[in-house]
DNA sequence: CGGGAACTAGACCGTACGGTACAAACAATT
DNA sequence: AATTGTTTGTACCGTACGGTCTAGTTCCCG
């Protein structure tokens, strides 16, 4: 039987790379099967040998990819669960989520999945499913817990989770999108809008601490400048994150 | 000099709506000229005579919805700057606004632009100055009333209506783009999100209105900010449900 | 080292598509 | 009816593309 020569491997990596970049900076359509093997240097039979035809390169290239990423936001989420600066943790989380989103790649996925959403439906089911369903389940699952902790108003998780997630995204996510401006973005404005998110989000859904009248009501409900920026990101909090990275809550999805 | 003959009128609108539909049900590369030709009932020639080439022609079809629709939103937002029962209006608001639009025409107008948006970004302008951006515009200038009025929080009124505007539509219109499900939406799903969307905002934006404490009681709008409040008593409220007893479910098409 | 699987180069096929050419048919104005 | 511009049908051109075929070459593994 045939088995996997190296040689062979290779092969196949070298086209599913470059069919990734070719059907991401093109499109489906206007990648062709010649453009794949001549990036890939490599003969158009071999292309048809690893991939029995375009339809399900495209789809491996998409299943490739949104299954292949996504790992280390588990923990990040996780963490976002036991903070004890919530407005600041959402705040750089934020940052760092719509600043991973925003990058080129990310988004000239999403415009291939979108624009072929119709002819291929599993490369939209797998690209919501590890995407905006996996964030918003994740972070059900810290907000849920900060439910528990009274930190938050007790509203059906996943919608709370929506709604940061869209309320961090939308606005550059779509803009992009329909602007057609692929990546990268500002990285002064990511973080505008990212703590603007955050700030609305606490003031929808946060509970005030009732005990200790000390401090004022946290930086986030700052009412009269529409965007104070706050600079800082890096949480000085270095202490611990002790060993329990598996925590599975209720929404164990298996990868 | 050539004259708008009835008869030549007649034919380009004839090529224009072919058009339309074509692109809109299979997008840029799936459509031909051949179909256009055909579906309009018209000679290759003359689409060719009315519009030069494919390109124009799609860029025509495009400008012409986007231009051509949108006029009825400005009077009903106009009308929310002067509420005297900012939630219920915020809701029904909402829920037009949202219903019309996950139509599968505004659906597979977006899709398409966003497909091509990369090759054709004059339709990316076009469509984002009369979409959202136009909404949000509008939906600023009605929060920037309200905030006069003292009803709502005194923040940047084009980042609140962006806030609105997509705590209303993101989750559902992203959704249905990724998972290629074009239309029409189950309306009772969609007046759950509205009135999700019009709670949440109201949540993060309302200032209760601090006289009169004999009021009406106002479903959606004594549920503040981070203030004052009970302590952590509240129940799950989750917007008047009038419709559908069914629980959202994530995760899956509304069949 | 030998044999067979995998790879290569390039020709090849059928088709679909964007766009043009052209002569005949048609409509409307004068 | 004559004229003028538009429409039509169809044939046509060139090309690009998905996919196959073939004959030879390279590489791996026993």
């Amino acid at each position: 039987m045939v088995e996997d020569s190296s040689r062979s491997v290779r092969k196949r990596r070298a086209i599913l790379d470059a069919a990734t970049n070719a059907f991401l900076a093109a499109g489906y359509s206007r990648t062709s099967m010649d453009d794949v093997a001549r990036l890939a240097k490599v003969s158009k039979q071999t292309v048809y040998q690893h991939f029995g035809d375009k339809e399900r390169l495209v789809t491996e290239v998409v299943l490739a990819i949104v299954t292949g990423a996504g790992a280390p936001v588990d923990d990040e989420v996780h963490r976002l669960a036991a903070s004890i600066d919530l407005a600041g943790d959402l705040r750089s989380h934020g940052r760092r989520q719509l600043h991973a989103v925003l990058q080129p790649r990310p988004m000239q996925l999403r415009r291939l999945v979108i624009a072929e959403a119709v002819t291929f439906p599993a490369l939209g089911a797998a690209l919501y499913e590890h995407g905006p369903g996996r964030t918003i389940a994740e972070l059900a699952d810290a907000f849920a817990e900060l439910q528990q902790r009274g930190l938050l108003r007790p509203v059906d998780p996943t919608r709370v989770a929506s709604d940061f997630n869209w309320l961090l995204m939308s606005e550059p996510l779509n803009r992009a999108m329909i602007l057609g401006d692929d990546g990268p973005p500002d990285p002064a404005q990511v973080n505008k809008w990212a703590d603007h998110a955050a700030e609305t989000f606490l003031a929808a859904y946060a509970i005030p601490v009732p005990s200790k009248p000390s401090q004022q009501r946290s930086t986030v409900t700052n009412r009269k400048n529409p965007h104070v920026d706050t600079k800082r990101t890096a949480p000085p909090k270095t202490a611990s994150a002790p060993t329990s990275p598996r925590q599975r809550n209720q929404r164990g999805k298996p990868a």
